[in-house]
DNA sequence: CCCCAGGTCGTCA
DNA sequence: TGACGACATGGG
């Protein structure tokens, strides 16, 4: 990988298995925006990232080479070697064009704490909404940050959340799983589960420790393992996944063992990764059908 | 009005 | 253990 200082920014002269598009828009990061011109804008570690891509080059703006190889070369999970993982996930034809379709994906290493919260939103809830709750949930309560022109809010820390009360949770359009944040922040604010500890667990254990809290049953704790803790090898199976292992691997009675003994036998330390490559791929298309029955064609 | 969303909880057999 | 409805809210 050729990496260059130009101007203040960062270039990826010779980007591969990296796509902008794809990476944001597979489900994983719930905080970002595209401007008209195609730049991403999203906070992390106290900062505001601005990247672009025209093909194989991928421009980080307004960064040094330090930050960058302290903190973003680490975020896009550029230390992992995307070229053996794609290869070993490469085991069908249905994997093969998920692997086409969502090309350049990287799971990304976003904060543990974040994902905790990000993924009890989520569930029985829709991208959209979960995007619209999580950004309330930064600018009511997460720390401003301004870099010239730009205006981002970071994502609340623990500290700054134990000061609010459930009904303001409630406020911000939680619904019924303001209790389920509430208690995730009395449990880690009050040292009941460590996270620093979960991270050096090894992943049952983290699990396990993760389901502690109210409203984190498994499959919201595979998507913190995940894409918190970059536990490659767990596979989330949320409705979607389960309709692809069902619908066309043929799994019979598909359930979270079912599910994740296929998953485990098929893909092994890497069943995350291909999971994600399915779930994008079969949410795009679905979503492209509907379109398609909705507007149908004029004459 | 219905159904659904990157599910989980409590309850009842 | 396993099935099943309830749960807030907003979009289609």
């Amino acid at each position: 990988m050729q990496l260059k200082e130009d101007k203040g920014n960062i270039l990826i002269e010779n980007a591969v298995h990296f796509d902008i598009d794809h990476i944001f828009y597979s489900g994983q990061i719930f905080r970002f925006e595209k401007s008209t011109d195609n730049i991403f804008t999203t906070a992390a570690y106290g900062r505001i990232l601005k990247i672009g891509q025209k093909e194989n080059q991928v421009t980080f703006y307004n960064v040094t080479m330090q930050e960058f190889e302290r903190q973003w070369f680490h975020f896009f999970a550029l230390d992992e070697n995307y070229d053996e993982i794609i290869r070993a996930v490469n085991t069908d034809e249905i994997m093969l064009r998920a692997l086409e379709y969502g090309r350049g994906i990287r799971i990304l290493k976003q904060d543990l704490w974040e994902m905790m919260i990000s993924f009890i939103v989520s569930q029985n809830n829709n991208i959209p909404r979960i995007k619209k709750i999580i950004q309330t949930l930064c600018e009511n309560f997460g720390s401003k940050i301004v870099e010239g022109n730009d205006i981002q809010f970071a994502f609340p820390t623990i500290a700054q959340l134990e000061n609010i009360t459930q009904d303001e949770f409630k406020e911000i359009g939680l619904g019924y799983r303001d209790s389920y944040i509430a208690d995730a922040v009395c449990k880690v604010g009050w040292g009941e589960i460590d996270l620093e500890m979960i991270k050096k667990m090894d992943t049952m254990q983290a699990r396990a420790e993760l389901m502690k809290i109210k409203g984190v049953g498994g499959k919201v704790a595979d998507c913190i393992l995940l894409f918190g803790l970059s536990r490659y090898e767990v596979c989330p199976h949320d409705v979607w996944v389960k309709r692809i292992f069902s619908e066309k691997y043929g799994v019979e009675k598909i359930c979270e063992k079912t599910g994740y003994e296929f998953a485990r036998k098929k893909w092994g330390k890497y069943a995350g990764i291909a999971q994600q490559y399915l779930f994008y791929c079969e949410r795009e298309n679905y979503k492209k059908q509907a379109i398609e029955k909705s507007e149908p064609q004029i004459l």
